[in-house]
DNA sequence: CTGTTAGCGCATTCAG
DNA sequence: CTGAATGCGCTAACAG
């Protein structure tokens, strides 16, 4: 078989139609402004030739307009992330965009990442900040890139924003453990430096302040080194007697299973975000919807697009705590 | 504020830096063919002027390269098609590719969906095949368009491919089963009409037969309407008086694992997929490398892209078993 | 090493 | 309702 065919333009539907080029843009961009007749004769030739506009042309053309929305997301295995990226993708197919999706493990790589996206294709992008500053943003905001955080906040940067309401998921965490019975609660994370984690952590101490509980500093078994595995942590705040845990995220909750399988007890337990057979193992969590961050942070990109020197905007998500019995066990 | 300013071009960057636009654009894309004073007075200038090359302008001239790679999969909440799109995403990055992820829950949204990748920006399109015809591409792929079919066959269609060994994973799991003592063992599965489902049922047979096991129809619960759910299959199978069970997939295994749960039993299982925590649950699988489906995938795009006219490829990802206990359990 | 000319495929003027 | 010219921002050819 011969190179690949070349591909036909508009130019050359409008010479085996026998109109001009304009008439064949209009047949695809304003149908209604063409005749029936010509319309014909021109998707006749469009067949025939296989032709299909040129989505490249048609946007250098208009501006810019690309229809590409980029979301970076660091971990692309952690099922929170997915969740959001499937709501994230359902508005944008909703919305006649297209998903550009990039993983950006680390601080440089999203630097990387984001610069891709911006290099003159993504309208719209949608980020969940690793970093703490995103000032180098501020110019493409201004040229009128709609720019989203997702999950946490972007430092230095007028960015719309959505997340979920850490502080109170904290809070109603520890408080259903309490009301259980629980007055030694420890709380598990990792990492605890980043914005949602300080904010759950902030939710649990307050708890345990309005209860007037003594609060152990061993209880708040977090660490920032990665080399610091969960299920240390989990090992680390059982050991300090705990007689229930909150897990701050998906992650911590179900390496607190396991070391409850592997040690054969069962403490009290709340997790944060809700996940795949948490039901199976009556794990007490207090959940969200990811699906709903993602549609709302397109619904908000969409909407800087088309008032692009509005006020920023910040959603809070409700969280909602859903009992299955291990948040309702009582100590001992 | 003002709206928002417009972008700088390559020309307003010529003109300030006092040279002419080619030597810009040089600047861009072969650095090394400009003296060091002027690049440096070119990107002095561009810095001002917040220049970004517009890679839409860019990649029209050149022809259509757009870097963009679409990755098409049904199921966007399913971990084996996301492990699959994280191995697409990283040797995406590792390429210079962009990966536009779309999800196609039908066939008709699946149509939709590719006409509006193809739509002129996609060089590359992977697919997770849906429907049984996919002749309409041919005219695409002939155009230049690298299509591949991820985890099935995509019929009437000269695509390359990439799969798993899936006779020989269904023949694994039930020899296995056989070695541990069990007689009537069942296979669990919906939708059992695609294409992988049918090979490892398959295997299942052939394991059967090797085995000089009588067969019995009640022992392959599966379906192929939606209605009917994966438990109520699983519950089906059970009655058969089987004492083990092969999952076809992951969401068929968990489903068993459920059951296994509400009815406080433990037959013989082996999952096909691996996944999270069937290590916790010492569950055996028939395990392969999803991230690899979706590398390989990529890997055979772009050496399609190189040789447009090349034989088509088709690559077999080898499946191992992994021992955990429920696959080594005898009977009763 | 740098500048000039031309045109990628399409849509927007403004005429008919 | 239709057609001819012009240019979106960039780069491939050729000069110089």
């Amino acid at each position: 078989m011969a190179a690949p065919q070349k591909r036909s333009t508009l130019v050359d539907v409008a010479r085996l139609a026998g109109v001009s080029a304009k008439t064949v843009s209009r047949v695809y961009s304003e149908p209604d402004k063409v005749g029936q007749p010509t319309k014909a004769k021109v998707l006749a030739a469009a067949e025939r030739l296989l032709f299909k506009p040129n989505a490249l042309a048609r946007e250098l053309r208009m501006g810019g307009n690309t229809g590409l929305l980029a979301y970076i997301t660091p971990e692309l295995t952690n099922p929170f992330f997915i969740q959001v990226a499937a709501g994230v993708e359902r508005e944008c197919a909703a919305n006649g965009l297209t998903m550009a999706l990039s993983a950006s493990d680390s601080v440089e790589r999203e630097l990387e990442v984001i610069d891709a996206m911006l290099a003159g294709r993504a309208r719209c992008v949608l980020l969940v900040p690793l970093g703490d500053d995103y000032s180098f943003l501020e110019g493409e905001r201004r040229l009128g890139t709609a720019i989203v955080a997702i999950d946490r906040l972007a430092r230095n940067l007028l960015a719309d924003s959505v997340v979920l309401a850490n502080r109170e998921g904290g809070y109603l965490a520890t408080k259903k453990l309490i009301e259980a019975g629980h007055r030694s609660i420890g709380f598990v994370c990792s990492p605890v430096a980043i914005f949602t984690q300080q904010l759950r952590l902030e939710g649990y101490r307050q708890a345990l302040r309005e209860a007037r509980l003594s609060i152990d500093s061993r209880w708040e078994s977090v660490s920032d080194d990665p080399e610091v595995t969960m299920e240390s942590l989990v090992e680390r705040v059982i050991d300090a007697r705990v007689t229930a845990i909150v897990g701050g995220n998906n992650r911590a909750t179900t390496s607190i299973l396991r070391v409850f399988g592997q040690r054969g007890i069962e403490l009290g337990l709340v997790g944060f975000d809700d996940f795949d057979i948490a039901d199976f193992h009556g794990v007490s969590v207090v959940a969200h919807d990811p699906g709903e961050m993602g549609r709302v942070a397109v619904q908000l990109a969409l909407r800087r697009l088309q008032d692009p020197t509005g006020h920023t905007e910040h959603v809070e998500l409700p969280v909602r705590y859903i009992a299955r019995g291990s948040g309702e066990r009582a100590p001992g």
